[in-house]
DNA sequence: TTAAAATAGTGACGTAGATCAACTTCGCCT
DNA sequence: AGGCGAAGTTGATCTACGTCACTATTTTAA
């Protein structure tokens, strides 16, 4: 009865042999609340995929102001695309807000991983479409909405975030101060 | 001596016959300048590969303002990505800005061809990653920098672009309006 | 070839959200 | 348990960009 089985059979079926031998490509890593899993400059060799827990990813720009880039809860992949594809040196921090349990897959498993279960090819394409997709959604609700609305649809995505997460942290991911943000609660 | 094949040698190397084999799969399309390639509410049912010309992708929102998704030019893909892989209709219009030579790659000849050809499966998992980091930087772009240095980094990423494409287009790129893009250009 | 439409530039004014500052409340740590 | 730093609220201004209105220029199509 795994989660991440589940997860994987959200883009193809797979049996209990193939789940066993697609785990064998993964570690395992439990973090606590407040713990970094990447900092920035670091070389980033893993990708993770979050079992339990809540992380997010985050870029400080040259004002030293900071962004959030994602949230990850339960089912929720997460590391620094662009250092980890790319084979370079993270911009993002990636840190713990709550304790975490972790699957973590490093790039050279996941190559092997992908040449040598067609399958999971498949998947990581398919997932990556669709983070694509949903990506694109995002910076299109920048474009068109007002804040409020913004803020109600990451309410929507994550019921329950509010209180899982400092209101300063949402303002960040929304792209507003947390005063703004204050006063558009009611 | 085709630059179709350049491109997927970017990510996996091919012979001659292996390229013989794969643009079995794809059709060929001209467009005139102002001709659509995907109008909103259409079922999407292709992607494309831009081999010359220059398209946009545009989406209006709500209150009937044009928001430019993407330019695409040589070398570019460009199809309503939520549509397409999910098999819905588009939110998305695609038109020309110059007479273009498409080729262009059914949702069902997409997966066979993954299928048939796993150097093609590598391809589109690679190619959909590095797709994701551009959109996760341009993202990044939107949520940190200034009108004046996004309007910089767009002429940089595609040189030549502000004499192609009418200003106005490249304002609602930016997400600003045309008066204020004016007023920021010397 | 010329009229109409689309594109572009500029000024005056309006507004959403930023900034700064003061105050309150919460959560953590020994 | 109580002290301290982090988080949150609220008010007063500031500012980047939007809106509207008018004019000039370029493109399109009959």
């Amino acid at each position: 009865m795994s989660a991440f089985k589940n997860h994987l059979e959200l883009f193809i079926p797979l049996s209990e042999q193939e789940f066993d031998q697609i785990l064998q490509y993964f570690s395992y890593r439990e973090l606590k609340k407040s713990e970094y899993l990447i900092q920035n400059d670091q070389l980033v060799d893993h990708t993770y995929w979050i079992k339990k827990g809540l992380l997010i990813s985050s870029f400080t720009d040259s004002n030293g102001k900071e962004h959030i880039i994602q949230f990850a809860i339960e089912n929720c992949w997460i590391t620094d695309q662009d250092a980890y594809y790319n084979r370079t040196r993270a911009t993002f921090n990636i840190v713990c807000l709550e304790d975490s349990e972790i699957l973590c897959l490093s790039y050279s498993n996941r190559e092997k991983l992908c040449a040598d279960v067609p399958k999971m090819e498949t998947f990581f394409r398919r997932k990556a479409n669709d983070s694509f997709v949903k990506q694109q959604r995002r910076l299109l609700t920048y474009m068109t909405s007002e804040v409020k609305e913004r803020y109600d649809l990451l309410l929507k995505e994550y019921p329950g975030l509010a209180q899982r997460v400092p209101k300063k942290i949402l303002a960040a991911y929304l792209g507003v101060t947390r005063e703004t943000l204050s006063r558009f609660r009611y």
